[in-house]
DNA sequence: TAGATTGTTAATCGATTAACAATC
DNA sequence: TAGATTGTTAATCGATTAACAATC
């Protein structure tokens, strides 16, 4: 049996963690719900039904014991596996991603990154180094690679996860504003900055017109 | 009267610029609701509800006209209107922001960049210059900027944060993993990538599991 | 024990989807 | 006109919130 976990409670999962590791290094024990609850804005029965459904159980008066919950929310998130991803798209975004070391705290390991740019290939940024697109397909076989983390332009976006599909790539974490078009199987997570933004900059317009009211 | 649009309608109107901008580009002159929809694999109510919360009516029979419409959602979600903002935190996701041109088609300008590091105070990416965090202050005053993109590490987020609220800051586009608090009328919008590589991890291993039902 | 906090069932709220009349 | 597509009301679905019993 397979616990079903809705996608606004498993988009909250990571807040859960990030606060459970703050009290951790503070050297707290236990921690309730409420004061999750009062940290994300959001109401205490929520976060006991997220935790819930994570399988994990607290004690009643005491709260979550902070060792046990972090432990288990590792295990649960899957923190500790270690994923394998390439990055196709060399420009100033995806070089700036193969760098961040915010992502090693949660498993994300960038083997390689690709560029259709003769100037870039063979390049390197850190420890990693910029390979021909055209050898992602053998690459991908080599070292059992499913993610691929997708930062090119617009215009090539879909032909290159067609490559990538072709490939073997499972799942697309795709940066760009392109919808991408692929199989039933494979899994594409839009995380395109510039669209977030306008969602930023309207919220901001209506906390405005808010602000003026009070 | 203001129109008041849910978060999740928010969320999506910028994949309808996307898909119309695309439209628009190979010369078609209208687009119906559901072929909206089956591009983001949503409903196609939606999408006509959607579009009816912008205030935009389409013709029946023909569809949306997609120039208009065009104009309209540019209007709708403020493109045209240019926004200023400061970033904070001169690392290697910073600069990369900072250089991103995907924004400038959205309106965001970013007029200058902040660090503490003194080896970096001076420095250029770009037309884009690195000032002393202290600075924001004054610069804040002198070029009326209201938006914060902050890309400090965790440790210094929320003292960061104080600073910048007390500067006059009105919305801060969080990209650290802090819970940042602040007063009522500051907004904060929370763009972590490393909670979303946790959230597209998990969906993959979910998607891997309804693969091996099939 | 009494009080505090969890776990869970029931009620509410809001978003999505279905149905269908209006319209060009 | 007939057919296609919009606009909108009603029905469904699922997530959030309220209420409260269970428990240490």
């Amino acid at each position: 049996m397979i616990k079903q976990v809705s996608l606004p409670t498993l988009r909250r999962l990571p807040s859960y963690y990030n606060i459970i590791c703050d009290a951790s290094s503070r050297g707290e024990k236990y921690i309730s719900s409420a004061n999750i609850a009062k940290l994300l804005l959001i109401d205490d029965t929520q976060v006991r039904k997220d935790i819930a459904s994570t399988g994990y159980v607290g004690k009643p008066k005491v709260g979550f014991d902070i060792a046990e919950f972090k432990l288990h929310l590792e295990e649960f998130l899957g923190l500790k596996n270690t994923r394998k991803a390439f990055l196709v798209g060399a420009g100033n975004l995806g070089v700036a991603l193969s760098k961040y070391v915010g992502f090693k705290k949660y498993g994300l390991e960038i083997l390689a990154l690709f560029d259709n740019d003769p100037l870039k290939q063979g390049m390197s940024f850190g420890d990693k180094k910029v390979y021909p697109t055209s050898q992602i397909s053998q690459m991908v076989k080599e070292h059992s690679v499913q993610m691929a983390i997708l930062t090119v332009p617009y215009s090539q976006a879909q032909d290159v996860t067609d490559f990538l599909v072709a490939s073997g790539i499972k799942a697309i974490w795709n940066f760009t504003t392109a919808n991408l078009t692929v199989p039933d199987d494979v899994l594409v997570d839009n995380q395109d900055l510039a669209s977030s933004f306008v969602t930023f900059s309207l919220l901001f317009s209506e906390k405005l017109r808010q602000n003026l009211d009070d």
